[in-house]
DNA sequence: GTAATAGTGTCTGTAAGACAGTATTGC
DNA sequence: GCAATACTGTCTTACAGACACTATTAC
């Protein structure tokens, strides 16, 4: 995540400028003047507004950065990927309701899907990002390990994992929140232990070393790699007399669990430490 | 900035599934096969959401972090102090929104208004969160030098800075958007040079470094401090001939002015160093 | 002069980058 | 044996924490 405030936050800021015109109820923020706000809960007095959820799933498969899509059967945008997403029902938060999609399109149980990372990323609010009506959607990005492929009924049926920067364009505005996710998770894995959101409980130090390759796009020290994750306190955990051979070939590997610490102090950067969010 | 799961998303996730059921339109994400939803564009298909943007503004006054805030005039909270914030209208998107409310409620010119930091903080949705109606609100943080106590008629007329921690209990969900507010700025204060939105448009590095001592909670040794600032390509550029009186006594301090970097490499780690946001 | 602030220099400990070398496996 | 992966150790450089010291102002 930059600094610099995104294009949404630049653009056009002088002539939307209102005035203190009020348009609907008395807003949850400030205390209205207005006294034809007062008691205005007619829903019909303000733009009827549709929120949505939309999810970024990734995952690492195969040395690669994968995305859960689904493939659009209607318009707009018929046959373009999209990503996975959906209403938020009437007693829901988004945070549910993301969760609850995450669960449809992987086709995992309820139990298996709450125990995936899950987060907000941001919020899309174009007045224009969907051509039939106003859309705001928040977004929500998903960390999960290499799941099988999504299947089952329902929406699953229409998700498939696809490699990152091999989908192609996607459908309304979903390029730029799939980029912005992309970027966040680059940045989270410097100073956070998220990296182990992809993988299984337990895991090699090689295969957290992928992760961070892969989501980067770069090559790590394997030493200094190492080095660092075991002295970083609370990151990661040894698992007793565990081993793995990875490769095939190779002395087995040693394996450990994600630990406690959700921070890392220091971070690790990463090498030419460009940070986004 | 944790990794952890923030209490919205965690909270209720397993009974709020509810299957593969769709209650409105087609979703901007999925391509839904609910033959009912595929020209269902009747507003009144779906529960009535309003949407609005919150606004966290901070600044640094007197070596305190002051907040903007509004006492509301009405119920639900009468009396109470809320954060500044209104209605996304029909046109807008939700950072223009926040910027046009920024500009109300400062009562600044829309040309200063453009000029201040803006910045998404994440999206409020629980369903009970305000006790009218849906309220789904996009919250904004925003960074402002010592500004003119807010004047001018409409909005700003019941604006007023508050010190930061002697507030109190604020109306709605506030509390915990400002808590977030506070959390994110500071973990940005590491790693991007976002503190000189704090500072006027030239400032010392000893206003400089108050605004991370106001903001982090803590002292910073100023000869290491100095040295990081200067060290650091872009954090700061020096304004050539400047100087100025900072406390009535002492010796005059050079001025600078933010320079061109919006990311920090290495970055201006805080003491102890716990992340948040 | 003192008090107060700005600025310089130096020592030290920690941690990261580079990379040589050893260990254990499959073939 | 060789190839491949896991693991250990060491050297060097960069940078942050601590802190002594000098400089310039108001009083």
């Amino acid at each position: 995540m930059t600094m610099e405030p995104t294009s949404e936050e630049q653009a056009n800021t002088g002539p939307a400028d209102t005035g203190s015109t009020r348009t609907g109820p008395a807003s949850t923020g400030p205390a209205s003047t207005d006294p034809a706000s007062v008691e205005g809960y007619d829903p019909r007095a303000f733009p009827p507004f549709a929120v949505t959820v939309d999810l970024a799933v990734f995952t690492v498969r195969d040395g690669t950065l994968h995305v859960l899509l689904i493939e659009r059967g209607q318009d707009p945008y018929k046959g373009a990927w999209a990503l996975p997403g959906g209403f938020i029902l009437p007693r829901e938060s988004a945070g549910q309701a993301a969760r609850r999609e995450l669960a449809e399109e992987t086709g995992l149980s309820a139990d298996t899907a709450a125990a995936l990372h899950l987060e907000q990323l941001r919020t899309y609010s174009d007045p224009d990002r969907d051509p039939r009506m106003r859309v705001v959607s928040v977004a929500y990005t998903a960390l999960v390990p290499d799941l099988p492929e999504p299947h089952g009924g329902g929406d699953a049926a229409h998700a498939r994992w696809v490699p990152h920067d091999s989908q192609g364009r996607l459908a309304f505005d979903h390029d730029r929140i799939l980029a912005d996710a992309h970027d966040r998770i680059g940045a989270k894995l410097e100073y956070t232990g998220l990296a182990t959101a992809f993988c299984p409980a337990e895991f090699t130090l090689g295969e957290l070393r992928q992760v961070y390759e892969t989501v980067w796009g770069v090559e790590l020290d394997r030493p200094n790699f190492r080095r660092k994750v075991l002295t970083t306190p609370g990151f990661v955990e040894a698992v007793q007399g565990g081993a793995r051979l990875t490769g095939g070939r190779g002395k087995p590997a040693a394996l450990y669990r994600a630990g406690p610490a959700n921070a890392l102090h220091p971070p690790l950067l990463r090498p030419e430490g460009r940070h986004t969010t």
